[in-house]
RNA sequence: CGGGGCGUGGCUCAGUUUGGCUAGAGCGCUUGGUUCGGGACUAAGAGGUCGACAGUUCAAAUCUGUCCGCCCCGACCA
């Protein structure tokens, strides 16, 4: 792609409106931008970087055998008043009446309406077990959206549903999830924690929390540095610039229960929660099957959620420096950018547009900058954009037939002999 | 919703305390010249209902009131 045929408009400054590192840097690289509070544009390259999360997803709900569908964001209130969580909900549901009068909402979560498929459609033991998931939009009227995407009333979540004959069935499957979401930010690039959480209104019993360590994070974890067990911690310790400071309930428990040391306290966001469901959803909407020995029963059920917007920003939070974003190699927008160093030289715009062209032609996608501006400029805004890989080409590289590349995390610099180009850009990509 | 902060060209901000001439700067944008490997210099330009409405006043970006928007802290959550 050429930068001067796409759209990525970086600042230099951080606008007002950004606080914390991951927010300010979305916005300077041109990820995103705000419509209003709690709705985001994603750019081009913020849609690259959403569409690269949502194909590690992908592969990993796939290999597990889930089979990928998409519900609608439209909902009849029916639905939830059969489960009662209308209420449990309340004013986060964003809610208002057709011009037919029906009542509807936008979905802020799906649980009731695929457990409404699902029993349309399962009423023996021999279909079970199914894993069903979707990567969707959902509807949240926060009663305080912030720091961007990580909490925004318009977001994308991937929300996968199990379906079992049986607690083992379940347990299986559970472990199964859990093991695919390790996968899932380990390829994200993500050092996280998982702990146990509280279900709130989702209901059931076992859950799961994944969460990430970030300055900036809304969750605090305690966390044993002994046993590297992790547990949610409902009391928020603030670390200002003004003192720490301590607020909420007291009297939780502050030595790992495990090994008797004293937890640290860990600000973290959280990216996904895994529950079992239990037969909550499926007993209130009827979702029933017929077992081998020919008697009714509840469909156990499980769901496993991934805020896919806010792991931009999760990622983000642990992959930057003071020059800008540093993307996970499966994250990056591109994989290689071209600092082609003076487009007005014939020679190194020649040598720029034939480079791109051989890495399209074997399959890497790199970011040529051809726009006519001074080498500053360009190596700040690569720095910025954070893609793993830049090929600089100037008139030191035209001169003794070299090629320079530079590996955005580390900073080293290699020089290469032109001859060679592809191949150690395949070699760096690669190692 | 409660507490705190902010709102002035696309972006960052000055000016508001103490009302006073055609509302400023830097960045960005357009055109020319000089530059050209780590966000250049220079000249000439374009671009603003000073968040909105109402009020006070000879006079409002500036004072008063109401509303709106954005950010931060709390309850909520992927």
């Amino acid at each position: 792609m050429l930068w001067t045929k796409t759209f990525i408009p970086t600042l230099k400054e951080t606008p007002q409106e950004a606080e914390s590192i991951s927010h300010k840097l979305s916005l300077r690289a041109g990820l995103i931008r705000m419509l209003m509070a709690g709705a985001y544009s994603y750019l081009p390259l913020g849609l690259k970087v959403l569409n690269n999360i949502q194909r590690i997803i992908r592969e990993e709900m796939n290999a597990c055998n889930a089979s990928e569908v998409l519900l609608p964001a439209l909902q009849p209130m029916e639905l939830w008043q059969k489960t009662g969580r209308d209420k449990d909900i309340g004013e986060v549901m964003i809610r208002f009446t057709d011009r037919r009068g029906r009542k509807i909402c936008l979905g802020p979560t799906h649980e009731e309406i695929i457990t409404d498929l699902v029993k349309n459609h399962v009423s023996s033991y021999k279909q079970l077990p199914l894993i069903l998931y979707q990567i969707q939009t959902k509807f949240r009227d926060e009663i305080r959206p912030r720091f961007g995407l990580i909490r925004a009333c318009e977001f994308l979540m991937k929300d996968a549903y199990s379906f079992d004959k049986d607690r083992a069935g379940l347990d299986i499957n559970y472990k199964a999830m859990f093991k695919a979401y390790n996968r899932i930010f380990t390829r994200c690039g993500l050092k996280f924690l998982t702990t146990e959480a509280d279900s709130g209104v989702m209901g059931g019993g076992v859950s799961h929390e994944y969460m990430v360590p970030a300055k900036d994070g809304e969750d605090i974890v305690l966390f044993c540095p002994e046993c590297k067990s992790a547990k949610a911690f409902s009391r928020p310790a603030i670390e200002s610039e003004a003192g720490s400071r301590i607020a909420g309930k007291e009297g939780n428990q502050e030595t790992c229960l495990k090994c008797g040391r004293s937890y640290e306290k860990k600000n973290t966001i959280e990216v996904a929660h895994i529950f079992k469901l239990g037969t909550k959803y499926s007993a209130r909407l009827g979702a029933n099957f017929l077992d081998a020995s020919g008697k009714l029963q509840p469909i156990i059920m499980g769901c496993y959620g991934i805020g896919v917007s806010r792991l931009i920003q999760a990622i983000i939070e642990q992959n930057n420096d003071k020059d800008g974003i540093i993307w996970p190699k499966e994250i990056a927008p591109y994989k290689v950018i071209i600092l082609s160093l003076d487009v007005t030289d014939e020679k190194i715009r020649n040598l720029s547009f034939k480079l791109h062209e051989e890495l399209k032609e074997r399959g890497i996608e790199a970011l040529l900058d051809d726009r006519d501006e001074r080498a500053g400029v360009k190596f700040k805004d690569a720095d910025l954009l954070g893609i793993p890989l830049q090929v600089i080409i100037g008139k030191g590289s035209l001169k003794d037939n070299t090629v320079e590349l530079k590996v955005r995390g580390s900073g080293e610099k290699i020089i290469k002999p032109k001859a060679d180009t592809l191949k150690e850009i395949e070699n760096l990509l690669n190692g």
